[in-house]
DNA sequence: TTATTTTGTGTGTTCGAGCACATTTTTTGT
DNA sequence: ACAAAAAATGTGCTCGAACACACAAAATAA
């Protein structure tokens, strides 16, 4: 039978008292070879769980876990992130962990850097940051280590043995994904790869995808197509990508690499002449809309909802039931289209 | 400060005992209108959520929940739910809590009602079944809701008002979701829908994917293609299909409504001279080593083991944490190609 | 041999909710 | 007015792990 044996089971049947036993399990030394031996034959026999609701409740100890993301004010794209967040508080209100988020401008690696020396104020027990900037996160983490803080990062890998664990996407398979998605609804013609961030900040980020994208072509030695990178930057979008549209008349797709492709859709909508299929990524509003629209083709989810939740939950489990934080979270590149999306927006 | 409350800082601050408290959280009566209201007063002022730890360390009682599915050893769909089942064992094996699997064969009523004999036996507090016999199921689950046994079921959505939660997906609109990927893929020709089952009872399962993927293309008023189904039976399925191929020359895309997939990829394979699109359901590995080679160009991932997990574990959270049990969970219809397949197979 | 460490072992308390039981207070009946 | 019944309230124990502390048994020193 699944019986579940308790110290006290352990200790009537090696013949000793609890605190033996407890000494054995955790060896805090001042126990003699004969107890020990006679508690170790017990501990062979049985399959010993310690029972985490009792162990927990004694504790008294609080954990603390921050978090630390871009202001959703300033990038809706992590709005999600704080919906994961607060399903974790949910989750874990009753246990006695105290889940704290912290914004901090991704425009500025002046108020990552500030908003973290806030976070060590508080003496958290473990973080989970966003680390948008490379450098930059490098030497927090450090800092984090000397303080025997964990750290847990999410959304864009960082190089760096000091990294212990991450949760995010492999975001060059994903521009091989969309790769293969353009394949499939073009058949020849010119592709253009289009980055568009106000802060160019999470460059590796997007060069990582465009690789990925043009890897596969590459790979597959598909010709036919052309592939032409166009970068633009916030006040210009629109009058650029027009006259971009205008110089290449053998333009047929369209790869977003950020969650902006809805900037695209709005001005092609006005071009009624020209059929460009846009492939981009994330489930914002906007990019839905247009999707159902039949502009936007497909669109590479990412998640992050369930990124920032796993970070946290991952840190949660570990102080609480000990259990092991994984090196790499890979979530699986959801390809969307206008038929299965309304099962992923939440 | 978000201080956690217990019941003795209420007892104090109202003024009142532990139980009095107690008995007014859990209204069992005897409380008079003075003390009530002192306690009320309390409670609207501060937060109070019960420590969930100590609620379940003191009872005694060892919830029994069983999972009723089909023989993965006779078909091996079944598989990963098994690994679904015992994740959600291994999560909870620190708490009161015991998980049985039992098999049916899924070619026999009968079994599957003698299955259902032997759990009523166990008397367990909740099943979780696979409902592939919808009148048996029907009748069953009266039994059991008579008995006071929570019921849960999950793959397939049987009607009927005693069935009260449900696990799965919405198979019509899986089938719009195959639709859409094969007006990506062709642009004319005939398209087949096949159904392999060695027994038809998941009919209904089959009829709803072939709804939703016809519809689509009804929908969309979409000429240039011709739908035909095709139903093939064990000992036949390779002289059947060869034959239907020959006669139909134009045959450009199959939509293969179960996982059996690698059934018609196996056998186009031999055919070199035609090119025919094939989008499947299911990653099995067969399925999936047919998408590495290019032969089959879709699958749609219905996660079966996430099905059963959160079937099983609905239940659990019922139980241990006095969760609600939602009354239908429909899974993400995921698209899976060879480009992110690896990282759904678990 | 007796005093004094050192080492080993057992006992008892804590955590918070839940519930049985004891005790006090109020109400009802005569 | 007083007993008896009913209602209201408080007390105390339980669950299992963890750990402090008390105590006992050897080992060493004087």
């Amino acid at each position: 039978m699944d019986k579940k044996y308790t110290i006290k089971d352990i200790a009537k049947m090696a013949g000793v008292s609890k605190g033996t036993v407890d000494r054995v399990l955790h060896n805090r030394g001042k126990v003699s070879p004969t107890a020990l031996e006679k508690i170790n034959e017990v501990l062979n026999v049985i399959d010993y769980e310690p029972n985490l609701i009792a162990r927990n409740l004694k504790s008294t100890k609080v954990y603390r876990i921050c978090v630390l993301l871009p202001d959703p004010e300033i990038d809706s794209y992590w709005l999600p992130c704080v919906n994961g967040i607060q399903e974790a508080i949910t989750e874990f209100k009753a246990y006695s962990v105290v889940i704290e988020t912290h914004y901090f401008n991704p425009e500025s690696t002046k108020s990552f850097l500030n908003t973290n020396e806030n976070i060590i104020k508080q003496s958290p027990d473990a973080v989970l940051i966003a680390p948008l900037f490379h450098k930059e996160t490098l030497e927090i983490v450090k800092q984090y280590d000397e303080l025997n803080i964990m750290v847990n990062t999410f959304n864009n890998q960082i190089e760096g043995e000091s990294i212990k664990s991450f949760v995010g996407q492999d975001l060059y398979k994903s521009g091989r994904v969309a790769a293969s998605l353009m394949n499939l609804i073009l058949t020849d013609g010119q592709i253009a790869i289009i980055h568009i961030d106000e802060s160019l900040k999470n460059a590796v980020h997007m060069q990582e995808k465009e690789k990925g994208f043009r890897n596969y072509f590459d790979e597959k030695k598909i010709s036919g197509f052309s592939l032409t990178t166009l970068k633009l930057k916030h006040p210009n979008v629109e009058t650029k990508f027009l006259a971009f549209v205008e110089e290449n008349p053998n333009l047929k797709g369209i790869f977003i690499t950020t969650s902006k492709a809805y900037q695209i859709a709005s001005i092609l909508s006005s071009i009624k002449t020209r059929k460009i299929a846009i492939i981009g990524y994330d489930l914002v509003e906007k990019n839905v809309n247009f999707l159902n629209q039949g502009l936007v083709h497909f669109l590479i989810h990412q998640n992050q909802k369930r990124q920032a939740y796993l970070g946290v939950s991952t840190l949660v489990e570990h102080f609480l039931f000990r259990k092991d934080i994984p090196e790499t979270i890979l979530l699986p590149i959801d390809i969307i289209n206008v038929e299965n999306a309304s099962f992923y927006v939440s």
